[in-house]
DNA sequence: GTGGTCTAGACCACT
DNA sequence: GTGGTCTAGACCACA
């Protein structure tokens, strides 16, 4: 499940984040559900336990987890998440910023946009598979 | 011409590869042109120089320039340049994780089609007809 | 009644005080009254009974309450609360360290001023009246 | 200067975020001047790089400073300090609860108010000093 | 040189 | 037990 790459560029409290959110919009870790201990996590990716504490950090800054400390870290209810504008803008950035990428490698309008497509219509699946519609 | 933001998260060395792409693509510098130097464009651009030779070589090593040694950087021929398969992996990879930054935010699937087409299509004319409108 | 936030960066038992303060403050609690054993209160707000053993103990250290051995926790009688010069360094420190807080955030000192008053004024009532108003 | 107390409950990245603040605001560090690198820094008052940098992390996502990798950390200008609001209504509930507190110590309100204005008012003095009129 | 990340420990307050 | 903080090292990419 848990999908660690140590070689790759991003940094692995970043992956550990990522594997976490796929798993929380995936339903896996359901709302309010508490999340492994870090100590737990950490001994089971075999990453250090300050790793995955700032994962879980991050993670709670950007409003998917709260803490209660001394007791652990839980999943934020969807109801509860706030849109958080300023996190809005720097994803739309990126996309942005994905989409010039395209064009910069001899893509044509069209041709990106179709990449875009794509992609996005292989994620629809992906999240029809996990997710529920009457959440 | 040249937008360099400091403060971005971005590396200075990756700004000014964007910037370089941007006006390859945009003809700007033309096929088989030559580039300034690293020396002229560092001193242009505020920029230690080693940060615009690691720019340069990316660049030589993506397929866009080629460099005559003793003699200077020069522009590849589009036709000639190559799709890198492995930087378009990359940036799939990056915009499908927008797109599930969008999904955590909260966005429903139609939704973050929405603002991803909208991001698309405001950046439609910018490298499209290789003008810009009111930048 | 007994307002708790697990999700608060406060720990509990601090919140469990602050509630027993505001009863015994607002005569809810009156003096000389017995308050609810570690037990009861514990299961009552479904909390660890250490915590709450906790608050009980921080609250007699404060002067708040009197213990007598296997009989139970006793409200002080107001007048005879002396006031705690190290708390009340504290929260003073703690106030000072918030209006900094609000000039660090661009505000003037006129207009932080007018955010403190505000806030004041806003909480009259709930403590000088010993009732609520809307809650 | 700079004032670390190791016995303090106030963790340390905490103090060396607030001595650094307490710099910006009285223009001891002018906007856009450099902060001293993590390293310099924790020589400098004898404390670990990561508890250093642990505060110039959080000083940057409240908006006070920026980081250039590789360059250094710099002070935010002032006029491109957003007000955060979120951050806005923490500032308050922590006024509020302060305000709180003083009550629950038997003072009244108008006492409590006193007390809240004469540590405001002596603060005022402390900007005078430090800041200046007309930037 | 800089900041960013990571490891392998440790101690603390809280539940 | 839990999360939070801290130390004392280390390596990396970047400028």
């Amino acid at each position: 499940m848990f999908q660690l790459d140590l070689k790759s560029r991003k940094s692995i409290y970043e992956q550990v984040m990522d594997n976490l959110k796929e798993l929380i919009m995936t339903d896996v870790l359901a709302s309010e559900s508490k999340l492994p201990s870090v100590r737990e996590l950490s001994k089971y990716i075999a990453v250090n336990p300050n790793t995955v504490q700032k994962a879980y950090r991050e993670l709670e800054r950007q409003g998917y987890v709260y803490t209660v400390s001394g007791v652990g870290t839980f999943v934020t209810d969807k109801k509860d998440i706030v849109l958080d504008s300023v996190e809005l803008e720097k994803v739309k950035a990126k996309l942005l910023d994905a989409f010039k990428q395209l064009m910069y490698m001899g893509l044509d309008f069209d041709k990106a946009k179709e990449v875009v497509l794509s992609i996005i219509n292989g994620e629809e699946c992906l999240s029809c598979k996990g997710g529920k519609k009457d959440d």
